[in-house]
DNA sequence: GATGAATGAGGCTTCATTCAT
DNA sequence: GATGAATGAAGCCTCATTCAT
């Protein structure tokens, strides 16, 4: 299965990309804990530099810039996380079944990406203006067409309620899942897939309970 | 109803509080509205300035600083925040009543302080850390403790289901309404009342059809 | 007995000088001990319009400018002391006896001008270098004439020993005198021409014992 | 001979201390010439990058803050001064020997850091109002100590005049030697000791010739 | 691969000053 | 005479980035 839109940042200059591509995963991974958990603009190279264990100007030998870091890690992000969307979407399941798909889908990629996601969450918005981050809202466009679609789907068969604006629907479930990135942590009680079961039975059935 | 933590910012040294409160109310209307839409960091005094019709300086004759600005533009909203809340708990109503004016409440506070729910959104987390803003922190145990007992009181009312995870329910609906702010526009579509009409409908009934 | 080089600041703008001179002097002496206290530079015009009880834009209708309040404050404090020295200097003493009598009529300046002297003490040597101020070295040119002329007329009348670098007894003389107004709060102990009298008794005759 | 109080300012962030002290020293000559020169608050960080031939951000690589760099110019002179004093009290001198003593080591102390020294009589007042200051008055009480408790132990035994008001000597003796510091040249006519030695010549017998 | 030192742009803030009311 | 509000220049400081070693 091809990622249609995978995005690969630009590497305009002259940075050893060659260099161990180990060494600049364990880096970006630091850098996104600290743009996670301080902002991105809020996070200075040189802190990102200290939890690495290094000097600011060191990073420089392995990455363009501070914002091509962040390119890095919000594309590795979505490459991955479409590339699973995109199994799901291609299996050719029913309206609900793609919907508790690309759920737990999503919970698995915050559960790898927790930091990633984050990031995306609070900075995606007034990233996109940037052309370099023009994939972002390109991203967004494709997202948003893969859920409403489903949900549309599903009103059309009878297996979602027809009495509620549609887009809000989307905006529900859609925000529903990824919020959870702020306040999740990685092997914490329940897994995943356990709290995208959960989600998932809130949100096609609700906390109310029946009569 | 009296608020019993009703916050209000230190002034440390001379700005006129006095003077014109209408032209401080729209200063930092406009400082909000930044702030959300570029988030705190990335909004730089002179933008402010610019969007208020005036010169980076002369902001200072208004305010301390920068983050005295934020400081107010939070306080007021968790205050009047408060105010609805407060009278909403000693109303002594059922829980799914109370969920219901909770959430209803939500909403009309999305309406009327748009931009500073979104600021909270964004920045809340890491600012807490920070002796100024303790006060968000104080809020957040607040909220959660009126959230959470209203659904325990709920489950053993068997009015909410039992099978889920108490903390994980709560969330979702707290995250589920907050979340709203990112993407609400005021005078848009539907009223508060409206959106928190349907909001509720999806939280305690789920999406799905009913056989 | 008319002062030689009298400055009078100039004011080269609109400034009502007419408005009542009591309120500039009031005003004045208000600026000159916050310029005392602070220092010129660290003393902000909000300091001095706090001190007066009136806001910084209403100095303006008072004064040209900060600097034209430090340029009052020197050239009255100045203008008055010559009017001493030159007294003292056009009566036709012995060395020693003109000694003594600068020497006092100095510690009754410093009672009567304590602020400007302090600020002259600090701010002196800076600013003579702008032209505005030029006065300041006219007048340190002058003030060392008199007292190095004073004391080789006492070298040669033999009252004053010889065997001193004059140059470096006239800065002892001098620095000894003036430093005073650094500690000096008038309505202290001693009265000016007490202090006067134990300098010229310490300059003249040491504090060693005598055997 | 331990300092007892030898003061180490505090350096709070991340600054280099490490690294090579001599750039450091050589840039805090250069501040203090300059801040000696022109006074604190009219020396901009610029004008003590450009005197160094540097930028003035430049700076920041090194220090904390211009206040800091005032810090470590006086406290590393004054924690010289008091090794050099601490050595003279313990040695168990009479009266007029350590006023000697105290008084040549005071002026090797001008002459080894003239710009300190002139900062120190400049600005230590308003300084010791800050709690990082402190320590000016700290030392200020100690200095005091060390010169009236020698001058009075001198009049007890008779070696020093009895009937001079001895805070009014002592404020004597000490600005006398002091206010050098604002016209010494170092490398001039005099040395440290030769002009130390017409001070004290001075100081203790006078400039009045005897009969 | 990394360090130490510096650059330069830009950010927040202060402050003397102006001016309409 | 004084106030309130604003201006504009300048000051201190931060930070991403560069580069010789």
């Amino acid at each position: 299965m091809s990622v249609e839109n995978g995005h690969v940042p630009t590497n305009k200059k002259k940075t050893q990309v060659t260099a161990s591509p180990e060494r600049r995963r364990e880096l970006l991974d630091t850098a996104a804990e600290v743009f996670a958990a301080q902002g991105y603009n809020a996070t200075t190279v040189r802190k990102i530099a200290d939890a690495a264990g290094m000097l600011a100007g060191s990073l420089y030998y392995h990455f363009d810039s501070k914002e091509s870091m962040l390119d890095e890690i919000l594309s590795a992000f979505l490459n991955e996380l479409w590339e699973g969307y995109d199994t799901v979407l291609a299996a050719g399941l029913g309206p609900r079944e793609t919907i508790e798909a690309l759920v737990t889908e999503s919970f698995r990629e915050i559960d790898r990406h927790r930091a990633a996601v984050a990031i995306y969450q609070k900075e995606s918005r007034h990233l996109s203006a940037q052309p370099r981050f023009h994939y972002l809202s390109d991203s967004q466009v494709k997202f948003e067409k893969a859920w409403l679609g489903t949900l549309e789907r599903g009103v059309a068969a009878k297996v979602f309620r027809a009495d509620l604006d549609i887009r809000l629907t989307y905006r529900f479930v859609r925000d529903t899942v990824w919020v959870a990135a702020s306040w999740y942590r990685p092997g914490g009680q329940h897994s995943p897939e356990e709290i995208a079961r959960q989600y998932l039975s809130m949100v096609l059935d609700g906390i109310a309970l029946r009569p």
